[in-house]
DNA sequence: TTTAGCACTCTTGTGTTTGAAGTGCTAACC
DNA sequence: GGTTAGCACTTCAAACACAAGAGTGCTAAA
């Protein structure tokens, strides 16, 4: 026919914007007539009617069935959320709470996702997450070692990006402190700063002379700091406040809510999807758009949070497709610049790994 | 009428129990007819209406409606549990399965917690929880600090149970790293073996004198040993495969659902139930016998595991009332076995914060 | 190009019916 | 006296028909 590809008239776009509106907010079709009741729209329904049928053809909107009102595609809502959305002003209660709760204590990254998670999800009713992304190049910032007693000690790994590991140890060889405090001084000199890809088989062996040569001892010293390692840059998937999706018809279906759950606790493909797109925006994944199967029905709303050039987490909000787009746009914007204001304001404060040099050399 | 009370006959024990082991298994209200095919049971239907009648006036039974068969109550559960029920054999595959994931390298209290409520889950199909209940008296066994930058350290706590926490200090004042180290000793020195409440403000102030008198710059050190205390005795909850429950038809009302699910991310009420009954046993919690108001219609079961008589943590399941206790209680124990076993064998392995010493006053 | 009007379609809710399942009771039976 | 067969009664659930309502597409007029 054509249509499909052509610029939309303005009036497409107030109808259809005035149609989404109305289906995010009563959650069903919505019909020709209801819509006269929007001032905005000055025609008759039957003009809107015919325009109803020509976004149909061009891919905006669906029908349940012949006699139903018309619903969003994903098509539309892309164009929505990409062009028609109003910015939405949180009211000076959420401003409040926001900074309220990011403020207090939050002294540690893991914590502030969490917490910022917590309150995406409060603040916008749809199920908040906190990610930290597999990071590729994770390096280590400092190890030291603790003893414990002869046979164990445990293992504190500071890596680049701040975060903080423990591991214990457990050896066969009774060992004295001072040996333990040794090993810790010489895994410092010979791996601080390097990321995993980078401990060179020469390093291992030099650490291994260093400690007097007892390759029983190293092994599983190098085998926990494997360990720490891999789980440094795994990736960690955090979900708050689940249970607001029940309330949402779209999840009245308990079949799909399952899986839905099962996809978020397998948290793979989810931990791919945000850790694939770390640019410093707002990714709006709407339905199949994105590569997680089970989310046809649901929208997925993230933004990084960089460090010094380098993506450290993110966080965000999963709900129905039809959602409180500028609401939780807003929302995510503004933990975001919370966030962003408290690693700024104080450098050292949230991640103390980085220094000013770090800091350049990524940008 | 008399009856209410009294023993019940062998031939009642046996129509209960097949009355139970019909619903768990096909999860509706099972008929006299129905039992008939039960070759245990050789009376006629008639007989078993008779006997199912006066079960269901004795409180073990209850009608959905007049013409529907008889489904246990929370009584008839509660019987069945304590009295008729048969011990399940583990299959060879779910024993290995244990085996297998329960002694790949886990050597924290917290991983193989998880990982065995996992595995409890995915072996019964319901939700598994893994609970680090509250804890009253839990002491410092060790602190350790670790040079950041001038401004920053962390903390290392390492606790009585074997848990780590690290926190970053933030200090106003600049510091050398020798300084940082004399800090970490001094707080050793005058912490390692205390309780929170056993931190006095004496010892408070023989800390600020060690550390040359700067009340500046011990007050964040301070709280922040205060908030690591916190969180260790605070109690932790983790739920693995909560998707399972939405297999079965007690929770296709979402709304119930929900509520359950409020409920876990609240975890207070859970915790508090947990943490109060820390007998060496496999406790059973049906319905409304747990003073959690949502969980009306379902079940919660979970050991304590022990360690030089202290709990340090706890394994289980959630779900729904028509459970199949033998399975569940087999898996729980058998995995609290293991647990115990790893703990047991390797002394200083999981936990290595307990000397023999430790364990003997406990004892 | 827009609008009014109308016939048509499809869903939803309601009332009715039918069938199946299961009980309780009574009377017969061992 | 306990047990069983038979039967009337109750209740739910599925099936069906029917009306109401909402919304559309199309046509013809403004």
């Amino acid at each position: 026919m054509g249509l499909v590809g052509r610029e939309l008239s303005e009036r497409k776009k107030q109808i259809l914007k005035a149609i989404i509106d109305a289906h995010i907010e009563g959650g069903e079709p919505v019909g020709s007539k209801s819509l006269m009741q929007n001032k905005q729209i000055t025609c008759s329904s039957a003009t809107i009617r015919n325009e109803m049928a020509e976004l149909e053809e061009m891919g905006y909107l669906e029908q349940p069935h012949t006699s139903a009102g018309r619903v969003p595609s994903v098509l539309g809502y892309r164009f929505y959320v990409d062009s028609l959305l109003e910015h939405y002003a949180m009211t000076s209660g959420e401003i409040a709470e926001i900074n309220k709760i990011l403020h207090i204590k939050m002294n540690e990254l893991d914590q502030v996702l969490v917490a910022a998670s917590k309150l995406a999800s409060k603040l916008t009713n749809y199920t908040g997450i906190a990610i930290k992304p597999r990071i590729s190049s994770v390096s280590i910032l400092k190890v030291e070692t603790i003893y414990i007693d002869p046979h164990n000690f445990l293992l504190v790994v500071v890596a680049s990006t701040g975060a903080v590991k423990t591991k214990y140890v457990k050896l066969d060889t009774a060992v004295s402190e001072e040996t333990v405090e040794r090993f810790g001084g010489c895994l410092n000199t010979e791996l601080a700063g390097l990321s995993m890809e980078n401990i060179t088989l020469p390093i291992i062996m030099r650490i291994e002379n260093a400690m007097g040569g007892d390759s029983a001892l190293v092994n599983p010293i190098i085998k926990t700091i494997y360990e720490v390692m891999s789980e440094l840059d795994g990736g960690e998937l955090n979900l708050s406040g689940l249970s607001h999706l029940t309330q949402y018809p779209e999840y009245s279906d308990v079949g799909q809510l399952g899986e839905l759950m099962s996809a978020f606790e397998s948290k793979e493909e989810i931990l791919n999807l945000v850790s694939g797109h770390t640019e410093d925006k707002v990714n709006v994944y709407l339905g199949s758009e994105s590569s997680v199967r089970v989310m046809n029905q649901s929208a997925l709303i993230f933004k990084p949070i960089k460090r010094g050039g380098k993506t450290v987490g993110a966080i965000g909000v999963i709900g129905p497709l039809r959602m409180d787009y500028a609401k939780v746009l807003a929302t995510i914007e503004s933990l975001c610049g919370n966030i962003a204001d408290l690693m700024g304001d104080e450098d050292t404060f949230l991640l103390p790994g980085f220094t000013k040099t770090d800091q350049n050399t990524d940008k």
